[in-house]
DNA sequence: CCTTTACCATACGCAAGCGTATGGAGGAGG
DNA sequence: CCTCCTCCATACGCTTGCGTATGGTAAAGG
């Protein structure tokens, strides 16, 4: 134990750390002085188990690529029905979280090409899989990728406008009109 | 003159060169000594315009909130035309920017209270023309709501997803599909 | 019990940036 | 020509954070 009474950490306390900074307060707060506050330790601990900060962010980027590849699109599979059920579905999840740490991803990848990588593969994941449920709808090919990325591209901007004005403005609440609108043939 | 050749600077030309920063690397990137050296001045310069680096990322916002709640606006009207024809000018005009300024400010306002207040100014501003809008071309007033968030987000979404996987993903070249969508009663 | 391994503390040098203090320089107006 | 006003340069102290060097400690295994 060290002396405030906490055990050692390991390499992914670090990372878990780190991811929940990013998604508190973007990139640019995981540095490794405060986070070694947070967690109760000096940066000793710190570059033992990683070369610099750049080493550590690109942890960071793996984890979160590991863990946001699949995580929704697994979640829908397991519930299972037919294709209007599972992109129901895929709202509901999707808009039960914050997407803070989607956001600040995103955020980073404007400025550095490794997060850059990482999001397109994400994002081109996750776009397909939500092509082949409207292609499941009965739309065309080229219909099916243009709802896809619309529906996408508004769920990111649901997070990315934060808070909304009102109440009723949440799209969440405006659910049933957009679906219907979205599924209608 | 100063050594370099260069005239003397003014409040707003600082201003100008803070939103270009802004708008390439961000909020954390405006940082006075870079930005003096940017524009061939020291430092001095800038405590003599600014109390301090607070009230310059103040003015920015102010800057910003002056010039983004009208412009795209005021041009969809001065183009005129019916309902439809406004709404299909907006997406144009809106299309045709990059979008990197507003995302900067929106990156920003997820960490600081004024830029949320002015974001939350604009977005409410927009929202509400894009609302009358749909109204217009006879949506009930639920409906235009929901459509209007929903567009909205959608462009948001697409200039947080920056550059698109492939070249028919853009939502630029999918118009017409997600226009018909969007006006269809 | 004694060594090795894994993890951490401490102390250091360095760089970037903020804000301040002070001394000009150059043009405008009397 | 002299003075004031506007704008800027220079130099300083301070803080935060990166990365390194080195020594120390607790636990595990022989």
């Amino acid at each position: 134990m060290n002396k405030s009474g906490n055990v050692r950490l390991n390499r992914q306390d670090w990372i878990l750390a780190g991811l929940k900074t990013l998604a508190g307060d973007g990139i640019e707060a995981v540095r490794v002085e405060p986070l070694a506050k947070a967690l109760g330790v000096t940066k000793g601990s710190f570059y033992w188990h990683f070369k610099n900060r750049d080493a550590f962010l690109k942890a960071l980027l793996d984890e979160w690529r590991a863990r946001a590849t699949m995580n929704v699109i697994t979640e829908v599979d397991r519930r299972g029905g037919d294709a209007q059920a599972r992109l129901r579905a895929l709202f509901t999840i999707v808009l039960s979280g914050t997407g803070r740490l989607d956001m600040e991803i995103r955020a980073w990848a404007a400025k550095d090409r490794h997060a850059r990588a990482a999001l397109l593969r994400v994002d081109r994941t996750r776009l397909d899989y939500v092509e082949a449920l409207f292609e499941e709808l009965g739309f065309a090919p080229e219909e099916a990728k243009a709802r896809a990325r619309f529906v996408y591209q508004a769920l990111i901007g649901q997070f990315a406008m934060g808070a909304p004005a009102g109440p009723k403005d949440r799209l969440s609440e405006q659910f049933e009109i957009i679906f219907e609108m979205l599924v209608r043939r």
